[in-house]
DNA sequence: TACCCTGATGTCACGAACTGACATCAGGGT
DNA sequence: ACCCTGATGTCAGTTCGTGACATCAGGGTA
């Protein structure tokens, strides 16, 4: 048998969600985290560059999925259209794992450093989106705007799925997101009438 | 006279500027800026929270700005059209100052840890401006999408100017940004009619 | 079988980031 | 003459994060 219990990186993660949600992130210390996992201190720092990376999987496939679903998409669509295909196809990630979701996320939301970090690996997404969307040939503004647009949209669909109490599916939410985008260069008073028009045949997602 | 040499917080920025400048963030040591300062390292943290925060000015005059021209839109506009607005009203504040701020902003570009302070200090903006526009009676995610949606293309347009050969002012590059984000967001057979409406005077996408 | 190699971990030492508690003392008000 | 306040100094301590070196099971190879 091995010298050590195997997957120590694993056993960190666990005990890092457990000791974040039940005493806080500032008030663990990465020797606690280290001694519940069974390992020593150094060796968390063998597995995650800080105390914060813990909670952001380094085997994320996120990116691949946004990329390929992006390079993937038919030429004549619609930049924010491609976008919007590849958000939805990338939303069961979210959706697996719905045990630890909710505990992660409520680390996260009690904690400014987290949602920093968070919002770096957002941005970090919004650059490959923005890669990939040159790559298919849109001017460098045009790609970069799209790919910052797309991102913002998820981050409020986000929001919004955690919060419905419906439990409606992420990619729905997505969906009415990116709609409520059209809404946005239409008057006010004109946003119900824009409302109909909006809901014409967007659901020829394959 | 007093005790102490006047506007310790002043020579502090200073200080640190200079260093992360010349030798690097991660070079430079809080007591190697307090040294410089002429004050203790401790002093340092009364004026600031932490090693970052020094680059980030607690006097920030733009949240009160993009609140207040937020709030004072005509109300009939388009949600996009009194962002565009806001920021473009706002847009001085990255003018003036003109010789410190590409000193800062290197510093920024060249350190991960900065970066995600940055995004944190935009996410926060993103926060009071969908505030304002939910008290000019905007529908929650309508307003949340819109205020995130004017940081992004505010993003995209600061990164331009900064990087314009030609020194167009920030405010072009801004109105010139949130017109391709109306082309990305309407709808292509209504692109162009939106287009007439959303045009507020000179400005015209090449 | 005997040998070496590798990779994951442990051990130790240390600098640098922050924080709490208490001391100091000019200037202003009473 | 007195006290109070606010900005700073002093000091001790915790925690983060890193470099350098030691250990040793398991696998490959002679």
């Amino acid at each position: 048998m091995s010298r050590w219990e195997p997957d120590a990186r694993g056993r960190l993660e666990k005990a890092a969600l457990e000791l974040y949600n039940h005493q806080g992130f500032d008030a663990t210390t990465v020797a606690e985290i280290a001694t519940r996992a069974g390992v020593t201190e150094r060796t968390f720092y063998r597995h995650f560059a800080d105390k914060r990376e813990v909670l952001f999987p380094a085997d994320n496939p996120l990116p691949d999925i946004l990329a390929g679903a992006t390079a993937a998409a038919p030429l004549p669509l619609a930049p924010l259209e491609v976008i919007t295909r590849a958000l939805v196809e990338a939303a069961p990630v979210f959706e697996e794992r719905e045990d630890l979701a909710p505990q992660r996320q409520a680390v996260i939301a009690a904690n400014p450093e987290l949602q920093e970090r968070e919002l770096a690996k957002l941005a970090a997404l919004a650059s490959t989106l923005a890669h990939t969307l040159r790559q298919r040939g849109l001017e460098n503004t045009t790609a970069a705007l799209a790919a910052e647009i797309g991102i913002a949209a998820f981050k409020v669909a986000y929001e919004r799925w955690v919060n419905d109490p419906d439990r409606h599916p992420l990619a729905q939410h997505i969906r009415e997101t990116l709609d409520t985008a059209r809404h946005l260069i239409a008057p006010p008073d004109q946003a119900t009438a824009t409302d109909d028009v909006s809901r014409t045949g967007q659901e020829s997602v394959a």
